[in-house]
DNA sequence: CTAGGGTTAG
């Protein structure tokens, strides 16, 4: 990638960077609630010695510590301070500290003067904010004075928790309402995905009189427009904002973009994006995320390096989203690139951006690195662990998955539904099928987790692909849902393998009934049947896909040199250096037959003579870019070849025998994962 | 004192 050439910086040159980040990282709950009080700084000691406890509880409070400024006010401050309560609850809404939040609400009790209405107030909103309505309620109703604000506080608290019926219902019986009022309950129903609801209320708004709409309402009822894809009433609601003068706030810009970006086009979306005036990180990122989320990665990319250059500083919501853009795309170049800036410009060691990170790596196939990120970022993040599970089961390294799994077990931190489907399909890829249907087991009976449909899928496709198809039947016969279509097409794969014909014929049939459009259902039973050489049962299938208009997806290969990317189709001549590749092939495959590789012709359908099926295989578009990328780079060179679809058997035989015979390293990312082909072997020991 | 936009894993 061109556009970040001025910011390559290896993201691994140095770890004194790292330790910097730590240092300069906020204190997040999860990383540092285990602080214990031997950690605590001198200063504290030094007021708790000389029982100046108040003191103590307020430095903690401006240190963020909530756990303790809130076990020392319990256990020793005697008497009350309105200031001291103000601020210990603000931290308790920051951290969302129920349990820190009841003490210091006890506490309050515990006066003999009543604490006013400013105070009750901030308990009923730590309440609500802390995830605890029916305490938050019960605060308001034991009210003696409220006012305005205390209304306002339950109805946001309502509306916050998604409880919009019961936010609805304080708010019709208040009394007087404000801008605040109004706009608590529109932002309630444009985040609970009720937009219809939010825009009529605004209407009801605006006929109030001396109840203007601000800069909060707007933005809230415009996201409210786009989330129920009312482009009109969101055009309406602009032209208001450009009339009320509303249109100098980010946020309102921000939320407009995202009104086109929903239901208008990128285009309309980007222009609003180039026009606002004020655009923080938050409009930056959303922008070049709407880019990636509708596949237009160039355009996501070069936004991204138009943000490196401008004023703004990216933030870990931005890194999280471009990192995982080239997770998807395999783009492990500009994810370097990505990190080295980040190492840079600095990140939150403790953030999403962080297990994107090692999300990236894994994806892209670098599990050294992966797991180096893991370990430096001292995040004990259940994701990032899945993620490197996730990579090592799918890179061909299911020891060290398993490993891994361990090794977070030993971390205290419990493993969900998702963490066991990277470790059913890490045995699944070792062949480790009793130790599978072990971890299975304990999804269930040790950690108490619900199976999912997903698990099911996984244990199914590892009984599938080792041939115990009796055990696999009666899992099939107990699954509590309707089995998903990942289901049946591993069932279907396994069935491939071991030429299964009749548990085949059932799982295709669920099939189609689920996705009758998905061409590569009719190609694997067509397949099956082939293989067989039950060549009615083939034409039968190939006649139905006609009469459907269905049409194998074709098979495409394409290897980047020298920043350009050259793409191949099964067959395809239309690449200059066609002959060239055509004449090398012919080679390799003499000297693979002397090596000993026989073609294996199963994957082709159609009934024709061995020859013509070898001829056809040939062809393949994998191997036109593996033997166009031997000729054109030197000796001992390393390649990388991205494919769109899974790998054939042959293909992956042949590449086996290519990687010795050229001494070369053969990367392939196929679309379901990576292979590694080195001296013969292929780093997913067969298993794909 | 209360209210707004973008938000991981398979």
């Amino acid at each position: 990638m061109l556009i970040f050439r001025h910011l390559i910086r290896r993201a691994f040159s140095t770890t004194s960077s790292t330790q910097t980040h730590l240092k300069n990282q906020s204190l997040q709950p999860k990383t540092f609630f285990n602080r214990v009080r031997g950690d605590r700084d001198p200063i504290v000691n030094r007021l708790c010695k000389d029982r100046r406890y108040t003191e103590a509880v307020r430095i903690l409070c401006e240190q963020k510590r909530l756990k303790e400024a809130v076990e020392i006010l319990d256990h020793h401050v005697k008497q009350s301070y309105s200031s001291l309560y103000t601020s210990l609850l603000l931290l308790c809404i920051q951290k969302r500290g129920l349990k820190e939040g009841s003490v210091v609400h006890r506490h309050m009790k515990g006066l003999e003067e009543e604490p006013g209405v400013f105070l009750c107030n901030r308990v009923v909103e730590m309440y609500a904010k802390c995830g605890s309505m029916e305490l938050a309620r019960k605060v308001f109703d034991e009210m003696r004075e409220r006012d305005l604000c205390s209304w306002n506080v339950l109805v946001s608290g309502y509306a916050y928790a998604g409880m919009l019926d019961e936010a609805r219902q304080v708010f019709d019986e208040m009394g007087d309402r404000d801008s605040f009022s109004w706009t608590a309950m529109i932002s309630g129903y444009a985040r609970s995905g009720r937009g219809v609801d939010a825009l009529e209320l605004f209407r009801l708004m605006q006929c109030v009189e001396g109840c203007r709409s601000n800069k909060f309402t707007v933005s809230s009822v415009i996201s409210a427009a786009a989330c129920c894809a009312c482009l009109n009433s969101g055009k309406e609601i602009h032209g208001h904002i450009i009339r009320a003068g509303l249109d100098s706030d980010e946020v309102v810009w921000s939320s407009l973009s995202d009104l086109y970006g929903k239901c208008g086009s990128l285009e309309q979306a980007r222009y609003i994006f180039n026009k606002a005036l004020g655009k923080d990180v938050v409009s930056w990122t959303a922008m070049i995320d709407r880019y990636f989320g509708e596949g237009r990665r160039e355009e996501g990319y070069q936004l991204f390096s138009n943000l490196m250059e401008s004023r703004v500083k990216p933030n870990d919501f931005t890194f999280a989203g471009v990192l995982n853009a080239c997770a998807g795309h395999a783009a492990e170049d500009i994810g370097k690139q990505v990190h080295g800036y980040m190492m840079r410009v600095g990140f939150d060691l403790s953030s999403f951006a962080a297990s994107a990170l090692v999300h990236m790596y894994s994806k892209c196939g670098n599990m050294t690195n992966a797991k180096r990120v893991l370990h430096e970022t001292k995040w004990l993040d259940l994701v990032s662990w899945t993620s490197l599970i996730n990579g090592y089961a799918q890179n061909g390294q299911p020891e060290e998955a398993l490993q891994s799994f361990e090794l977070l077990l030993e971390t205290g931190i419990r493993p969900d539904h998702v963490t066991f489907v990277a470790v059913l399909s890490a045995c699944t890829h070792a062949g480790l099928v009793d130790k599978g249907l072990e971890y299975f087991e304990s999804i269930k009976e040790k950690y108490g987790l619900t199976y999912t449909g997903d698990h099911y899928a996984c244990v199914l496709d590892m009984l599938a692909r080792s041939g115990r198809f009796k055990e696999a039947e009666d899992i099939i016969n107990k699954i509590p849902m309707k089995p998903n279509k990942f289901l049946w097409a591993s069932v279907l794969g396994g069935c491939r393998i071991h030429g299964n014909i009749d548990l085949a014929a059932r799982a295709a049939e669920a099939l189609f009934e689920i996705e009758p459009e998905n061409p590569a259902t009719y190609i694997t039973l067509a397949n099956i049947y082939a293989t067989a050489g039950k060549w009615g049962e083939v034409s039968n299938i190939r006649k139905i896909m006609q009469d459907r208009g269905l049409t194998k997806k074709p098979g495409m290969s394409w290897i980047k040199i020298k920043r350009e990317v050259h793409v191949f189709l099964i067959g395809d001549t239309s690449h200059p250096m066609f002959k060239e590749i055509c004449d090398y092939l012919g080679e390799l495959s003499k000297k693979m037959r002397e090596e000993g590789y026989v073609p294996d012709t199963k994957a082709v359908l159609h009934d024709v003579e061995e020859e013509q099926k070898e001829q056809n295989i040939t062809y393949h578009s994998e191997k036109l870019a593996v033997a166009f990328g031997l000729i054109v780079t030197p000796p001992g060179t390393s390649l990388k070849i991205y494919k769109n679809l899974r790998t054939c058997v042959d293909c992956h035989s042949a590449l086996k025998f290519i990687s010795k015979i050229s001494k070369r390293r053969l990367v392939v990312r196929d679309s379901n994962r990576f292979h590694c082909f080195e001296e013969g072997r292929c780093s997913c020991k067969d298993y794909w």
